[in-house]
DNA sequence: ACAAGCCATCGACGATTGTCTATGCGTCGT
DNA sequence: ACGACGCATAGACAATCGTCGATGGCTTGT
């Protein structure tokens, strides 16, 4: 991303040209951000982010104290964040961390899991 | 946070235990991602970011074509996450990131905008 | 004193979100 | 074959959110 450098005078009536900003990087990133920022969610995240098994949705009911298609819906949204991955097995469905991230989203959910 | 193991093998109709994660972090921090998991503040903490100078609303009118309202309401949420300090100087509002913020929280930002 | 500029606040609006209950589908034990 | 279990999906509803136009308070140049 660009630098410009800003006045140090100011003049009224004419706005200052700022840093730029890649939009499509923060239209990506703010999704992101945007699936994380629900306490339910990131707990959950959190949560995966430390298991070494896999995890099935009752596993959070019981934790969470929310109601089974609840957690369905916010577990869906982070696969659909492309965050989380699943597996069925016989009744379950085992859900973990993607093995697959992005360097990039992984440095960042530990810098977020560590803080 | 504590690390519990889940069991290799699952029984009908019994949960397994997970990962604790601390509520009030997960409530603090997904706070904060809410406030950046939207497109426009996310590009305005960037913006700041990488600014050297401070800079004011009407900056943000100019470049992110949304009206001066809109502007001032993102920025005062950006603000009451704590993430902005402001100072007023004859006309203009001053906005800039706030020089005290928790080094935790500075290094996620780094992290983040440098992605 | 007045007009122009910068900004915050207010009230309104449609869109999105988080949650629930109800339901249905697949899979196992018995 | 049947019932219990794990899960997804659908539909509904209140709450929150992002945006706007209108307005009013300060501050400054003329």
């Amino acid at each position: 991303m660009a630098m410009k450098e800003l006045p140090m005078v100011r003049q009224r009536g004419t706005c200052c040209a700022l840093p730029e900003v890649d939009q499509k990087w923060a239209e990506e990133r703010s999704g992101l951000l945007k699936t994380l920022g629900d306490p339910t969610r990131l707990t959950m995240l959190a949560a995966l982010w430390k298991a070494r098994q896999p995890v099935c949705i009752c596993d959070f009911t019981d934790d969470l104290e929310l109601s089974q298609p609840t957690i369905s819906h916010h577990m869906s949204k982070l696969k659909e964040a492309g965050l989380v991955e699943s597996e069925k097995d016989g009744i379950w469905i085992y859900y973990r961390l993607r093995h697959d991230l992005a360097p990039v989203t992984r440095r960042l959910l530990a810098q977020l899991v560590e803080s």
